[in-house]
DNA sequence: GGTTAATTCGGTATAATTACCGATTTTAGG
DNA sequence: CCTAAAATCGGTAATTATACCGAATTAACC
C-alpha cells in the first residue's frame, strides 16, 4: 500500500518531534520532511513535495495564511492542514478560501490529528469540532459582519504592527510619511474588520488570530 | 547509576510527546510523569515528585509563575526549569526569585534542553543564551526601572484582563464596583510596571510575558 | 502591633483615540 | 482599458486615556 506522505512546518523543534513521532507510529503514513521555516519549505518543495502538509499558522517571518495562499496556487496537489492555537472561528473562513483542507488545534488530542490526516487524504474537509461549534456560535451572533472579509491589507498590517509597538497615530504617520488622518482611517478600518472597539481589544484579537507576533 | 527523573507540564500534548521522546533518548535521564494541567500536577506531587520539572509558563488556568512559587515552597527539592516562548528578559528576574533554576525557550535546539536538565541537576543555573543576552541589553537600556518589580497585584491582573476584553475604564469601574479614578490609577500602574505608554502596548507586552491568555 | 504593600478615591489638564460627515488618487487584476 | 479595491487626506466633535498634583483606607505580613 502507498503510504500517505506528510511534511511538517513549525518553528518549534519540539512540536515537530511530537508530530513526527505521532505520525510514524501509524502504519499508513510517513513523514517526508520537517521544515522549520516558510522559506526553507518553499525551497524544498521545488524538488519534492508531500501529499499532506501540516502547517503551523503562527510563524515568525511569513504569515501562515499568506504561505497557504502561495502553496495552494503553486502546489494545488498538496493538501494543507492548518495547526493552530486559535479559538477564534471566523479566521477559518479566509483560510478555507485559501485552499486549506483541514483545521485543527494544537491542543487537540493526538488521535484527532491522525484522523484529520486520513480524512483530508480521502478528499474530505476536516475542521476541529471545537472550532466548528464556535464558528456557528459566531455566525449567529454577528450577522451584520458576516460578509465582511477579515483579510487585512498590506498597509493595515503595517499599521497594526506599529500600534502594537506602542506608537501613537502621530508617530505612525511620521514613520510612514503619511498624514495622521490617513493613519486614523486605517485604524478605524482595523477596528471594524476585527470587530473591536479600541486598540487594546485590537491587539488582543490580532494576536489571537495570528496576525501579530 | 541513578537516572535523573524528569516530569513535564504542558497543556499541549504535542510538546509533551516531543519532550518525552527527547528525554528518553538520553541514557542518564527518564520521564517520571506527564502533566497536562497545574491542578493535576499538584495532586500527583502529593504521592511522588521528580528531580526536575520542565514547566511551561503559558498555562490556561493557573499562571506559570504562581505555580512555580507554590511548588518551590512546597517542594524545594524539585528543581524547576521553565519553558517559554518569551523573549522579554526582565520576566526572568521574578521567576528566579520564585526559585526557578533554569529558563529556556521552546524554540531552543534540542540539545540545549538536555544540557539544561543536566546543568540544573548538578546544581547549576541554566539561562538560555538568547535570553541572557537580552537581559543585559535590557539592563543597560532601562536603568530607571530596574528596581521596580514586575509582579502584578491581584487587582491589576483583574483589570488587565478586562482591558484586553475591550472594556473602557468606565465599564471596568461598573463591573468591579469601583470609581473610574481607581481604575485609572491601576491602569497607570500597569503602564509603569510593564514600561509601555498605552493600552495597545500594554496588551502586547502582557501577552508576550504570559500575563494574559 | 507595627510596617509595608495594596487598594481606594478626587480634581484638573492634556493628549490621544474614536465616531461621524466626507472625498480624491493610486494600484492591481482581469 | 476598465473596474474594484486600496490608499490617501480633511474637519469636527465626543469620548477615552494618560499625566500630573495628591491622600486615606484596607489587607497582609512579620
Amino acid at each position: 500500500m502507498q503510504k500517505i506522505l506528510v511534511s511538517l512546518l513549525d518553528d518549534h523543534p519540539l512540536i515537530l518531534s511530537g508530530l513526527q513521532q505521532l505520525i510514524e507510529q501509524e502504519e499508513d503514513m510517513d513523514v517526508l520532511e520537517l521544515h522549520h521555516s516558510g522559506q526553507e519549505l518553499l525551497k524544498a518543495f521545488e524538488n519534492n513535495y508531500p501529499d499532506i502538509l501540516l502547517l503551523d499558522i503562527h510563524l515568525p517571518e511569513i504569515q501562515g495564511d499568506e504561505l497557504a495562499l502561495i502553496l495552494s496556487k503553486k502546489y494545488p496537489q498538496v493538501k494543507i492542514i492548518v495547526l493552530s492555537n486559535l479559538d477564534y472561528p471566523y479566521y477559518i473562513k479566509n483560510l478555507l478560501q485559501s485552499g486549506i483542507k483541514g483545521y485543527i488545534l494544537k491542543s487537540s488530542k493526538k488521535y484527532k490529528i491522525i484522523d484529520a490526516i486520513r480524512a483530508v487524504h480521502r478528499g474530505e474537509q476536516y475542521i476541529d469540532d471545537a472550532i466548528a461549534d464556535k464558528a456557528n456560535e459566531y455566525k449567529r451572533a454577528l450577522k451584520h459582519n458576516q460578509n465582511q472579509p477579515l483579510l487585512l491589507t498590506k498597509r493595515e498590517k503595517e499599521i497594526l504592527h506599529l500600534i502594537a509597538k506602542d506608537y501613537t497615530s502621530l508617530e505612525i504617520a511620521d514613520e510612514l510619511y503619511l498624514s495622521k488622518r490617513t493613519v486614523d482611517t486605517h485604524r478605524n478600518n482595523l477596528l471594524l474588520k476585527l470587530d473591536v472597539k479600541n486598540s487594546a481589544g485590537l491587539i488582543k484579537k490580532a494576536i489571537d488570530l495570528g496576525l501579530l507576533k
